[in-house]
DNA sequence: CAGTGGTCTAGACCACGAT
DNA sequence: TCGTGGTCTAGACCACTGA
């Protein structure tokens, strides 16, 4: 009962995926057990089992011990996006990425960095706004809470040499973190910065990051107006 | 030599992203073959090979045949968006679900569209025009081209009665799909279908989908304002 | 050419969880 | 309980690619 005679999990999978698309196994039905289907397809159970697993990280299987591999009901899509360091996105692009520290204080977090944090309302951290630029033309605004305690070393570097999040992925590894996009109106100091009109509609970057439950930094992206973060399904 | 004692391909997983954060094996270094590892952690090479694909996936790491394992220099950290249907997505958050569909007529679509689907300029495209409810809330503004020639079936769906994007998920699979995401000013349209001021600014969404080289759809989606898309990293 | 990762096999044991 | 997927092993061959 074989389908493709190619080698590799990848014909497994494809195989599967067409079988699938074909409705001979409809959404929420029961496929066959990895056992027969490596019997049906003439190749070891470890190779089924990467297909099935591939496919079931996609979120078009459902599977589970005892219950079986079912193919799911609801695909749900995943959009990988690529969050690259700004410069390296900026050079990639062709131009020439500069970087201005804006500011850079410590003082009292407000709640919604605190909290963001999970670090008791009004801490002290480095407070650091910067802004990126491409070809000398501003491509995004950082707002940025650091909480050097948690960074050794941080403190001896010139923030206004290096970009704060470059010389974190480098040299602070981070264990967790939360992410979130969303967009808002230029507020005065954004539009400030990023060189358009209060109000103007941003795309805008969220990110709090932890070591081991120790938190290490909550930053703000703002992009330049009609930024677009692309990826493929 | 070995490290830790714990079973499992995650435990080597652990170990290896442990060496890499402790500066043993700092970014851009090499670090032993496969062969080397197995021997070291006291496991089959196999399993050393599951724990550094893993790795390699998610950008941790540089491999390639012949020229080994390298710590990546610069780790691009990947977000992974889940793009569900709008339906779960409200009912997820305890809400009640509504659709209403705005307009449905056949009519040429525009350049924008017709190029993000590789179609000939001025094709006649299905346009739909539909809100997406939340406890009766406008939640989101869709704005689709089908391209119906290549969904059969989809000509005899009732299009007022079910979500365009749920039925096909259900019943049209794509092979490959270009995504998006921009900050945008609602226009008067989106403004009025979402009950906010124009130019308030809104997260959106755009989505090309094919089904092996044949055009599927594009849709447009405008949150309201303040939606966020979340992710952990 | 030769070293490395990529893959496959046949078999085994185990953990989970539906019944 | 016991079927199923999850994982591991020891060994093998192959594909790619740096030297």
């Amino acid at each position: 009962m074989s389908g493709t005679k190619a080698p590799g999990w990848l014909a497994i999978e494809a195989e599967v995926l067409r079988r699938i698309h074909s409705r001979d196994w409809p959404p929420g039905s029961a496929i066959p057990n990895e056992a027969d289907l490596a019997a049906d397809f003439g190749v070891a159970r470890a190779t089924v089992n990467r297909a099935l697993q591939s496919l079931a990280e996609s979120g078009i299987l459902d599977r589970r011990r005892k219950a079986g591999t079912r193919v799911a009901l609801h695909p749900v899509r995943k959009a990988t996006l690529n969050i690259p360091i700004l410069r390296h996105e900026i050079e990639a692009q062709g131009m020439v990425h500069g970087y201005t520290l804006v500011s850079q204080q410590e003082s009292a977090a407000p709640p919604q960095v605190t909290s963001a944090l999970r670090l008791p309302d009004g801490t002290s951290l480095m407070h650091l706004r910067a802004l990126h630029l491409a070809d000398n033309r501003p491509y995004a605004y950082e707002d940025r809470w650091l909480n050097t305690a948690a960074v050794p070393g941080i403190a001896e570097v010139d923030l206004s040499l290096i970009n704060a999040n470059e010389w974190l992925v480098a040299n602070a590894p981070f264990t967790a973190g939360d992410f979130a996009l969303s967009a808002t109106s230029a507020d005065a100091t954004e539009a400030a910065a990023l060189g358009t009109p209060v109000g103007t509609a941003l795309l805008t970057l969220e990110r709090t990051t932890w070591n081991g439950g120790e938190p290490i930094t909550w930053v703000m992206l703002c992009f330049a107006p009609g930024h677009r973060m692309r990826t493929e399904l």
